[in-house]
DNA sequence: CGGCAATACG
DNA sequence: CGTA
DNA sequence: GCCG
């Protein structure tokens, strides 16, 4: 997979500003090349600015003015965007203003860095001044024809990053040493000239072709590109034909399997299809993206149009100041831009299936951004500047919001339907809903197993499996396909409170997770026990709760019983194991018990009967108990979103130099404990959380406010 | 170009 | 390796 | 994929 850094020399970007909230924001000096470059200009300022009439096709290149010696010379390094050239005439006082690009070369854009419209206001503008246009797309995208370009256009700024952008397209090319110097650049001796965006620019600000010297980012000759071909797919053999042989005998298993879970058959119709996963390179479509996109946008109001309507409309403090951590801003669990949101989540699980970390990173940023963001969006130039998003992103939203500009469910993007359409995808997905399934195991058992169906995993691989992913195999369409409604978390909540509370007296609980956010379905039950006195929350009480629980039927199944406060066990009277300190003796911790839940009570609204057999669905529950030490952080802890727990801990580190997680704050260097998040008298649980969140500096949103995506 | 949250436990 |  |  290909590293896209697009960070390189932001030359006058104004994203570089410091997230802390009590820095006041110098405002940066805004360089020509920010987020809004492409506002600067109408939509096709050079057909309108042909003051002399559209060159004629007939006439002789060199009859066009066009300084053939100032494009040729290449006798200023790469990046001397400095020093002004003008042996070359700007156009004189007099001249004709002459805006052919008849004489230059195949021309392409390099997309990186390029708005949507700016890359298509690029492309009509080149080609209303006859330039031999190449399309490029910014989805990383090469058209067929991209050998043929030999000049390139690019918000570039070095050799280095040009001839990137150049593999990137499919054009392989090694740097030609500064000052080399060529008679005639256009007769095609293999040489490619990357040139900044800014020559254009200066160009049609001038209106008429100026010298490329300063612009000129690199001269590169092209060589052989990588060797062999696309090393693709290896055929799976017989798997598929295993599969049919096998058919029955698998259903008896699946029934067995799923016992008295319920027995729906939930094995996929796969539809055979291509990997989702597929090699850059699109064609026909970049083909018609010069050519279609201009219409499409003008069905309707186009971006430009809609843009100005927003002009004063107050942007959040967050984009205002570019605040880039969660922990900064509320996100609401609905929001306006929900449906372009799910678009997003679909590329970031395709990327958890791919084991994309990165990938699932940019994209989370870029949805607790959205979710952040309270007006619907109506041009992907105003996503540019929300944090976290940039040139990706907004090609995203443009493809999508273009689709259907008037029908917001039926949008949709290409690339999207592909994957959800590939089979690799499909089933992949559904082993990665096997609770104690992962990714890894995920791919595990769709390439190396040859896996197609869930029905598969179960008569092929059941010996195989852990004892988790056979639980979570049994309860599989109850986890993934009943959610749990508020009440009966709520419910879920109170009563293993309640016996808690009569095993010994005292204990207080939370639910978190999800449902505290605010959810109306939640996929499980989390909640944080406490008790004001420390000695009740250890020396196994969790143990006797989940047994006591057992006794009476409620817990069904025990997935994972320990301690722990991240995930595992953290002491929470001594810094984690990282800090290089070992486990002292009666150290406090915080237990964590992951289990299945049925209700039991007959007399329940949730409980459900068929032939005088108890078929309430199966429940995930997750109890942690925590001692009065590290409560605070506990329920911050636990509530959530991903991101927003993310983010606190990047925020805990920067801003403190400290380490933030569930069982407590530790000071980085020494590993001392920081006193964050102790229940103190008088205070409830929330305000105990409270204390912790304003400790730490950050401003205190509700629970309500950190869906973070 | 390096970094991106966190980690004990089964 | 998977889990929250 | 985005940021510093």
């Amino acid at each position: 997979m290909q590293r896209y850094d697009s960070a390189i020399d932001m030359t006058g970007s104004d994203r570089d500003e410091d997230e802390l909230p009590e820095h006041t924001k110098e405002p940066t000096v805004a360089g020509p090349i920010g987020p809004h470059m492409h506002h600067k200009r109408p939509l096709s300022p050079v057909a309108a600015s042909s003051s002399s009439g559209p060159p004629s096709r007939s006439a002789s290149p060199h009859s066009v003015h066009s300084p053939h010696s100032a494009i040729h010379s290449t006798d200023s390094p790469p990046n001397s965007a400095g020093h002004h050239d003008n042996t070359t005439s700007p156009h004189d006082l007099g001249a004709p203003l002459d805006l052919s690009l008849l004489s230059l070369p195949p021309v392409a854009v390099i997309p990186t860095r390029l708005s949507p419209e700016a890359l298509h206001d690029l492309h009509e503008q080149l080609s209303a001044a006859n330039a031999d246009l190449v399309t490029t797309f910014p989805s990383d995208g090469q058209t067929a024809d991209i050998h043929r370009a030999r000049f390139f256009l690019g918000q570039i700024n070095t050799p280095k990053r040009a001839a990137f952008e150049l593999r990137k397209l499919g054009v392989h090319t090694e740097e030609v040493e500064a000052g080399t110097s060529r008679e005639a650049v256009w007769q095609d001796d293999g040489l490619i000239t990357v040139v900044k965006v800014e020559w254009w620019e200066k160009c049609l600000e001038k209106d008429g072709v100026q010298s490329i010297n300063p612009y000129i980012v690199y001269v590169g000759r092209l060589t052989e590109g990588p060797p062999g071909g696309d090393g693709k797919k290896r055929a799976l053999p017989s798997a598929e034909e295993l599969v049919k042989e096998r058919e029955m005998k698998r259903r008896r298993i699946l029934e067995r399997a799923q016992g008295d879970a319920g027995g729906s058959d939930s094995r996929v119709k796969v539809i055979p299809g291509k990997p989702w996963t597929k090699p850059n390179t699109t064609t026909s479509v970049d083909e018609e993206f010069g050519v279609k996109r201009p219409k499409l946008m003008r069905k309707t109001t186009s971006e430009y149009e809609r843009e100005k309507g927003l002009a004063n409309q107050v942007q959040p403090r967050y984009v205002r100041e570019q605040l880039k951590l969660a922990v900064h801003r509320p996100h609401p669990l609905h929001c306006p831009n929900d449906a372009f949101i799910n678009v997003l989540k679909t590329i970031k699980l395709s990327r958890t299936l791919q084991l994309d970390d990165i990938g699932i990173r940019a994209y989370s940023t870029a949805i607790s951004a959205i979710q952040a963001y309270p007006y619907e969006l109506l041009s992907s130039s105003t996503l540019l500047t929300l944090p976290g998003c940039d040139g990706k992103t907004s090609a995203l939203f443009y493809e999508w919001y273009n689709s259907s500009p008037d029908d917001v469910s039926q949008r949709k993007i290409q690339a999207v339907e592909e994957i959800e359409q590939s089979e690799e995808y499909r089933v992949m997905k559904e082993f990665y809903q096997i609770w104690g399934v992962g990714a890894k195991t995920a791919r595990e058992f769709y390439l190396d197993k040859g896996w197609r169906s869930l029905d598969d995993v179960i008569e092929f691989g059941w010996n195989q499996l852990s004892r988790v992913q056979q639980i979570g195999l049994k309860f599989y369409d109850e986890i993934n396909f009943i959610p749990i409604p508020r009440p009966e978390v709520a419910r879920i909540g109170a009563l293993v409170g309640k016996v808690a509370d009569e095993l010994r007296p005292g204990y207080e609980y939370i639910i978190t997770g999800g449902y505290r956010r605010g959810k109306e379905q939640s996929g499980d039950v989390d909640m944080v026990l406490c008790h004001r006195d420390e000695e009740q929350t250890r020396g196994g009480f969790l143990t006797m709760l989940v047994t006591r629980l057992e006794e009476e039927g409620w817990v069904t199944h025990t997935l994972y019983l320990g301690r722990g406060g991240g995930f595992g066990t953290q002491r929470v009277g001594e810094p984690p194991r990282s800090h290089g300190l070992a486990h002292g003796e009666g150290a406090e911790e915080l237990e964590k018990a992951m289990v299945m839940w049925q209700e039991q009570d007959p007399a329940s609204p949730f409980y459900k009967e068929e032939g005088g057999r108890n078929v309430s669905p199966h429940r995930r529950v997750d109890i942690i108990l925590s001692p009065p030490s590290c409560v605070g952080t506990a329920v911050l802890g636990w509530t959530g979103g991903t991101t927003y727990e993310r983010d606190l801990r990047r925020w805990v580190e920067k801003r403190w130099g400290w380490k933030f997680d569930s069982g407590g704050v530790w000071e980085r260097g020494s590993g001392r404990r920081v006193e964050l998040g102790e229940w103190a008298e008088g205070e409830d649980l929330v305000q105990c959380e409270r204390r912790v969140i304003e400790g730490l500096g950050l401003e205190y949103f509700k629970p309500e406010l950190r869906n973070t995506g």
